[in-house]
DNA sequence: ACATAAACCGACCAAGTGGTCGGTTTTCAT
DNA sequence: ATGAAAACCGACCACTTGGTCGGTTTATGT
């Protein structure tokens, strides 16, 4: 038998539960906050035992950095990362990417920007491991973020005088800050009025036109 | 005797620790997180005993609102609400307002902007007594910033076509995000980064020069 | 000095927590 | 069919949590 075959039966059932719970373990964990999810909740929802995932994973932490790893840094990029590299215009992509995210949000499924916003304010300073592979997303993100601008002012769309860092930065800021808001009240309201004022900042990065 | 007197004679000892319990009730809430801070943590910090704790508090969520109560929602407004209202250029004081919080932060000293930041995060969808009071001082803090960008426009110093709520929802968020971003690495820098785009921002809502 | 109430102590409780481990069931190549 | 490994079970452990309660100390008005 072929054995990457062999290799591949024998982790296929190991791999199904094991993204079962990670599945359901970020879902609540994103629901309920880390510490206040018990492993039992999440074997609960699963109708597994305790032994099922203690022979899958070797503790809680474990357990929840691979979730980081397979599930969170995987969506953060295909949300937040993809839709804005590889466009001409990324004035344009930072607006359209900013806008469907957030409207995932207003319809209250699981926004991965949120995720990481609460999560990094959850584990700061009480997890260290866990703080070093959120910050790893996080600088991937910021990473592509000024590299995606920088790229724009080459193609023209940015102005040259424009900070990139700053402004990746400044755009990560209201993003994260938004979404804090708007788990509030109102959050259909506050989407739009944050979008608007997001094109107003945005305008400001576009080339000012030289009076010659 | 003055019975205003025998009053406050009798609630004096009473208010003494009470107030020394909610001050350092605090700062290990915001320290460690509401869940991950033990009514023990507190106790041993204070060298008091359970006893104590439940004379003077109903419980640890009574304990928790009476702290939103009385230290978080006076130093927010302090913070937050009076450096910014009651100057004739809100963008200036905006700006000044905001550059003094992220300072205190770059200091690692409590910022309470911050600790509403973290709370809110924290007990969204998990305590909805205490979101009620987390809330209640968030929209106090937006109705006072919407209210002085519109005094600004009828002073001149804001464009008349601003979309207040708007521009009160975008500066919120960015402060949020901000504090969310600091607290990881090179605060400094990022606080500079901040800074310097939240004045371009700033100056979108300056007052169009009209070509007559 | 004494009585009374406020302030405080700390052993105790039930309910949960993350994690262990000896054992049972499933799966599957031979 | 069978044997062995992989997958799973659930009782159990040590420990922590928020909260209780009978009792002791401290302060105060008379």
């Amino acid at each position: 038998m072929n054995p990457n075959l062999e290799i591949m039966d024998k982790t296929l059932k190991r791999m199904a539960t094991m993204h079962r719970m990670q599945t359901a373990g970020l879902e609540l964990f994103y629901a309920n906050g880390y510490y206040a999810t018990s492993v039992d909740d999440i074997l609960n929802k699963l109708s597994l035992s305790k032994g099922a995932f203690y022979y899958h994973f070797e503790s809680k932490e474990d357990f929840f950095v691979q979730i980081i790893q397979n599930l969170l840094s995987r969506k953060v990029y295909s949300c937040l990362i993809e839709p804005i590299e590889g466009f001409s215009n990324p004035l344009q992509s930072i607006n359209s990417c900013f806008e469907e995210a957030l409207e995932t949000a207003v319809h209250n499924e699981m926004d991965f920007g949120c995720v990481l916003n609460n999560f990094l304010t959850e584990f700061r300073g009480r997890n260290e491991v866990i703080m070093k592979h959120l910050n790893e997303i996080l600088s991937i993100w910021e990473v592509n973020l000024v590299s995606t601008l920088q790229k724009g002012k080459f193609n023209g769309h940015i102005d040259r005088h424009v900070d990139c860092e700053a402004a990746a930065t400044y755009l990560m800021s209201s993003y994260f800050g938004i979404r804090t808001l708007m788990v509030g009240a109102a959050p259909s309201a506050r989407k739009y009025r944050f979008m608007s004022q997001l094109k107003m900042y945005l305008k400001t990065l576009e080339p000012k036109k030289v009076a010659v």
